[in-house]
DNA sequence: ATAAGCCTTGGGAGCGCTCCCATAATTAGC
DNA sequence: GCTAATTATGGGAGCGCTCCCAAGGCTTAT
């Protein structure tokens, strides 16, 4: 429907509707802003004039006159990899689009290249273009974090920060990372590996800090042979499998459904089995997870939630500028598929692991 | 480094910097939007407290006063199915951003979802928010290409209108796929199928619409029954793959690469080979393509350079307002991997492909 | 009926910038 | 050295809106 008139070639005012229905333009910025003191009558009058006229108020005006913008910025550093091939992040700006349409805001998308950054941050700022900013994925000491928690404006980052007192909406990454290690470690795998993220994000981090307190939970020792870092792009699991298969571990639990996608693909050139020879669990639950074969077994995170979530706390924020740092953390769910394997009776299979390699035990880490 | 200083609370206005650098408002103003008519010994005096002070101009009140906000719409139909699964749209959006960033633009996004998308559109061209609007991927007979058009919007769309004449700029999909399926059928292949993208897309239509064209460059008529429908989804071509598998295809020109994931996932199922049974060419090369089983043939689209390049000629067009209408015609590249296979010797394998089910052929239609 | 209130409404001031015009400083022209 | 260009600078007038204050119109209580 062309219902769009063609008259609104030339940009209306406020003064315009304000003269169309014989009241001030004072008058018309109330009906516009839903203010409780305009007779019923009055409201109809104006609201049928700008109903039939299309009009919107300039957004540039009304900014500069009150101070807000009704845009959010969402920041998402480039410098993460798997950034757009991961289907995370689309998922992410996804719920933060639909929130944000909900509630009236507008979204600035701002990937932060290295080369802009700087410029970026600064101008997110300063310029006025913003009520507020979502910041997503940072790495564990990321000057935009640092940036944004120095100066006045509200933001919230997805993903807690390790030292700073910021508003934050995170999964439970170590709690989640743990029950999934567990999980492998309780159907009998004796030698659980993992692939984490990159180390300096704090997701990466975190996941690794679940597998170590898995092992904890076991009374057992961990192997740090066992650990690989990766950095959550399929080649990177490719490659850090590829690494960790010389050690011949019976489990791996994955930090990324994309770097499982990778690991996969190495374990299947080395002629190897999934579940039977090494057992998986994955993150994220990506959509091609329950596809894959054998289907994934993954911890599912509710990406599009958490934009939502993140947009509506940040406009929560805003309004609330005295208000106390948010910190909130968000259950996932182990979805169990086939890559996971079922309950591995007491002898092992016919695989030759010498029980020797355990020298390199290492007592656990004791960090809260 | 943070770099920015503590005593931005406060937002400087020009006026600021005029009394700080001893000159007035309106050189500043000069100097910030490099205007000639400036002693360069005033230049440098200004520049000097802008930089020392990290100064931003209020946006908002630039664009009131200017009439421009250099800010352009990213507009993505949600109503697309595949989106944000195919990794076609992060990279679409990653090109857009890096040339925003270039030329000193910002992006605003958004998803148009179908309850919101009246406002939306309606906001965006009569709010004065920003100065031109990139469209993503339409449908054959999108509300929002039709809105824009009526409009004094400049907008440029990804992929052509098949009726309007809007500035657009779009990938050679017939010829990509004409050149696809040819390869196929120099190949040997005597039933190519064909996997559509959904026909209400200008981009699933001109795929389809290049299959034709090679039968009929081959002096072949093509069989109706081997097109099957899908939506780019990896479900919509596993779907379509069950469907054709009951004909017997020897090869399948599949419109998407995310489709032709799920269309071999339907072939191994069947327990067919590829591309010894069935040969396939798919269409994107996503970055998972080269890392399949086997590599899948493709054509590779520059789709990162295509939002880089919608972007600039959408700034030129803002600048030209009344210049002709644009059409630019990017060039695809047949990617030869595996799962095409190589030329077929005469009498085929052991399958026993019956030759009489040519009974549903039907003449070549002769749309230009 | 009159004073005291509340509900409505109108208009001024100003948000921080750009644009235009006027004026001041400089250079060039003869 | 004096006028005519040219270049450099300053300030006014908005851009279209919100916010505030003041002023009318009505209602309610005394």
């Amino acid at each position: 429907m062309g219902a769009l008139p063609r008259e609104n070639e030339v940009p209306l005012t406020l003064e315009d509707i304000a003269s169309l229905s014989g009241v001030s333009r004072s008058t018309v910025s109330r009906v516009i802003n839903a203010d409780i003191n305009v007779k019923e009558e009055t409201r109809q009058k104006v609201l049928q004039v700008i109903q039939s006229i299309n009009f919107q108020p300039n957004l540039a005006a009304r900014s500069l006159a009150a101070g807000r913008t009704s845009i959010i910025g969402l920041v998402i550093p480039a410098g993460v990899s798997a950034l757009f091939v991961d289907p995370y992040f689309p998922q992410f700006i996804q719920g933060v689009s639909t929130a944000c349409n909900v509630h009236a805001y507008s979204v600035m998308l701002w990937l932060a290249e290295p080369e802009y950054e700087r410029r970026t941050i600064s101008q997110i700022l300063h310029n006025g273009l913003v009520d507020g900013v979502v910041v997503s994925s940072t790495l564990m000491d990321d000057p935009i974090s640092n940036s944004l928690h120095e100066s006045r404006m509200p933001f919230i980052q997805v993903g807690r920060h390790p030292t700073l007192d910021i508003n934050y909406l995170d999964v439970d990454n170590t709690q989640a990372s743990r029950e999934a290690t567990l999980h492998l470690l309780r159907l009998g795998r004796k030698a659980v590996a993992t692939i984490t993220g990159p180390l300096n994000q704090i997701a990466g981090y975190d996941r690794l800090q679940g597998y170590r307190l898995a092992y904890q939970d076991r009374q057992q020792a961990y192997r740090t042979d066992l650990v690989a870092e990766g950095d959550f792009t399929e080649l990177g699991g490719y490659t850090a499998m590829l690494q960790l298969l010389t050690l011949k571990p019976d489990a791996v639990f994955v930090a990324s459904d994309m770097m499982a996608v990778g690991a996969i693909r190495a374990i299947r050139e080395a002629n190897l089995h999934i579940p039977e020879d090494i057992a998986l669990i994955g993150f994220d639950d990506i959509p091609a997870a329950s596809k894959m074969d054998p289907p994934l077994t993954t911890v599912r995170q509710p990406v599009r939630s958490m934009g939502a979530l993140a947009v509506e706390t940040l406009i929560d924020i805003i309004a609330h500028p005295g208000a106390e740092t948010r910190h909130i953390l968000i259950a996932t769910e182990l979805v169990i598929r086939s890559t996971c394997g079922t309950l591995k009776s007491t002898p092992e299979g016919g695989d030759d692991r010498k029980k020797s390699t355990i020298d390199s035990l290492i007592p656990i880490s004791n960090q809260a």
